[in-house]
DNA sequence: ATAATTTAGTTTGCATGCAAAGTATATTGT
DNA sequence: ACAATATACTTTGCATGCAAACTAAATTAT
């Protein structure tokens, strides 16, 4: 067997290991400042976007683990961002709703895009639309 | 502003977010037949390539947090698969060593990276080189 | 209608990722 | 030589990611 096969430097994963905890690295003072943590600013970005959704449409768009969600949501709630409230039709099913402070949060978070931006100067808009398709392909 | 930069789909970091997550899930089942977690897999692979390192060596190769590495170092070293030992003329630093079981075990994994490869048979040879030369770039 | 199955969420136990504080040892500066 | 600083690791506290078990409610099948 080639022992390229099994050299470090040669292994996508860790690559998309090391770039994706990179870049959540790059938000986190920026997130601070708005009292977010990164997972807390997908679950946002999701909320921002569609007002209301059910627990298992916010797992399916954010792609968070289900069993760290119900902890996210909960501190979520606690700071009065989102409101968790029962269907009334189907009582397995919740709905969460950003709270006015919740839907205010957006305009504090709307420059975060471009700041972080800034800090991957060097990737060219170009490469950036490469990089998106081939993951997008990654992900199946 | 424009509000296309806060949605979720527009974001790299939450695909990249969901690439490494995905990528290492497809390794789960593969490194579980070795007894292996992917961190653990990723410091069999550095060690495997060097032999021996020094921690602080370690932790530059493999980019893993130096505090998760202390106790993944530990299991590592309980389930024999590695031997820890101080440095003789600087006592700050420590090796880790391969035992002959840690090098033994990379026979059985060889053959990991042609099966992950498989499972991203959609994804071309080209497009895996563009891909990581463009992390590469994301990574400084 | 009732049992079997599926769906929606939560809980649990384990393994990191990360920042910050702490410990021990080396190196530098004066 | 001695204080200040830097280096190499470890420890701590918090926030996930993940699989598996669990609860409750809705749906399906017979």
């Amino acid at each position: 067997m080639n022992e390229a096969h099994l050299k470090l430097e040669n292994q996508l994963c860790h690559r998309l290991y090391m770039a994706s905890n990179g870049i959540v690295r790059s938000y986190r003072p920026l997130l601070e400042a708005i009292d977010l943590t990164y997972p807390q600013y997908v679950v946002m970005m999701a909320m921002w976007e569609h007002k209301k959704l059910t627990i298992a449409q916010l797992l399916e768009k954010t792609a968070i683990d289900g069993g760290a969600m119900t902890l996210i949501l909960k501190k979520m709630v606690a700071k009065s961002l989102l409101d968790i409230v029962k269907d009334n039709d189907d009582k397995r099913k919740k709905w969460v709703k950003l709270t006015s402070e919740g839907d205010a949060l957006r305009t504090k978070a709307t420059n975060i895009p471009s700041q972080i931006r800034c800090s991957y100067e060097r990737v060219t808009a170009e490469e950036f639309k490469m990089l998106t398709k081939l993951l997008d392909k990654l992900l199946i």
